[in-house]
DNA sequence: ATTATCTATAGATCTATAGATAATGC
DNA sequence: ATTATCTATAGATCTATAGATAATGC
């Protein structure tokens, strides 16, 4: 943790430019450039050109901040999980026991899943576009917003608000957590024919946690 | 329903060969061929050349049976779902009651899964790379088989093996159990750590019909 | 001098088709 | 004659980089 704020994981990508405030804001610019167009048109069929165009210079210059397309895609993965982190554990409680700090929880992940449902999309989509070492990056950033259910679990079972639940168990749950959040996502066009999202939230939770008590 | 086994529904493909046979025949040799260059590469990073290859003819013949490399992904995407929708159906029983039969639907779909895992995969990660028309037949299959559970639930409730289900309800867990099947598709890496198959079955259908009796 | 940015393009593809060839049946 | 298949390639891209230019600080 030598600087101010580490990125405390994630792979480092190599760039001729020594100001590291600007490779940051020029990274930052790329970023949203092309999460909107991966978004739209998918990985493939966007150019470095228009990522470029679209960031707000020229394609020489996005060579400057990135060694390949693919470091691009890496980018937008890594700060769509970070985003999808913060805004989770910005809004978690260390309320009166576990089981309420879950649904809590619960409620608070499915509306970002919401909010960001083209972004989740686009990770189930362009995951497997990423080189193997990036994809790693990437799995262990999804490995660690499930840690923050297991979590969750863990105390609930401890306070006895949850009855017992194996190891096993609290990572199956987790991870049914995390699936019907971007469930949501992935299958809108079906869901929202009966449920709007606070419907959805009420159901899911009672199926998720009537189990657990 | 004109020829013995019509389709039933689907996009009508264009092609300039006469013969009906012939031309089911090639398109099952270049979904064959397809299927796995687009499991190993993906979609776009497969060329024509290398599926006309893999059916075993040229490039030209390729485009004599289909139009586009789009068509090529639907036909994939269609062979797959009904692939999976037969090999569930195939094993439906009606037994002593609906709540028994779905849990054995439930295993049925799960052991599908297990093994048409990358097929799962390559439809979540390449239907928004059909055109809208062709996207749109994809999105109706998943919908026909989610349709099985559908049954299922609605059976269980008349025969009074499972309590009262509104439609909305019935419509929800329907598609919980499809996307748990696929869960253990793209989350393998992370539950095949903790589970076997048969645990997961075991495990998921506790949870799935837990709520349900 | 050093750093950041831009322009121009090398080099490598890839899809889809036109026109030639081979095979089949009258 | 008709049908199916093949070869060769037009035409259109697209990524990544080399070398030129502009901006900044000594």
């Amino acid at each position: 943790m030598s600087e101010k704020q580490e990125a405390a994981q994630g792979k480092n990508i190599p760039t001729e430019v020594k100001d590291n405030d600007l490779v940051a804001r020029r990274r930052r610019q790329i970023v949203d450039a092309a999460v909107h167009l991966f978004i739209r048109k998918g990985f493939h069929k966007t150019t470095t050109r228009e990522i470029a165009k679209a960031a707000g210079f020229s394609i020489g210059t996005l060579y400057e901040y990135v060694t390949s397309k693919e470091d691009v895609l890496y980018l937008v993965c890594q700060a769509i999980h970070s985003e999808m982190e913060q805004r989770l554990t910005a809004r978690l409680r260390h309320g009166i026991n576990g089981a309420r700090d879950l649904e809590a929880a619960i409620a608070v992940y499915f509306t970002v899943c919401d909010q960001m449902s083209d972004h989740i999309l686009l990770i189930y989509q362009e995951t497997k576009s990423l080189p193997a070492e990036s994809r790693r990056f990437v799995l262990e950033h999804e490995v660690r917003i499930t840690g923050v259910f297991k979590e969750l679990l863990a105390r609930g079972v401890s306070d006895f608000s949850l009855r017992p639940l194996s190891p096993p168990e609290i990572e199956l749950v987790a991870h049914n957590i995390m699936v019907v959040g971007h469930m949501w996502a992935f299958r809108r066009w079906a869901l929202a024919e009966s449920f709007n999202l606070e419907q959805y939230i009420e159901l899911q939770s009672d199926y998720l946690l009537g189990e657990l008590t």
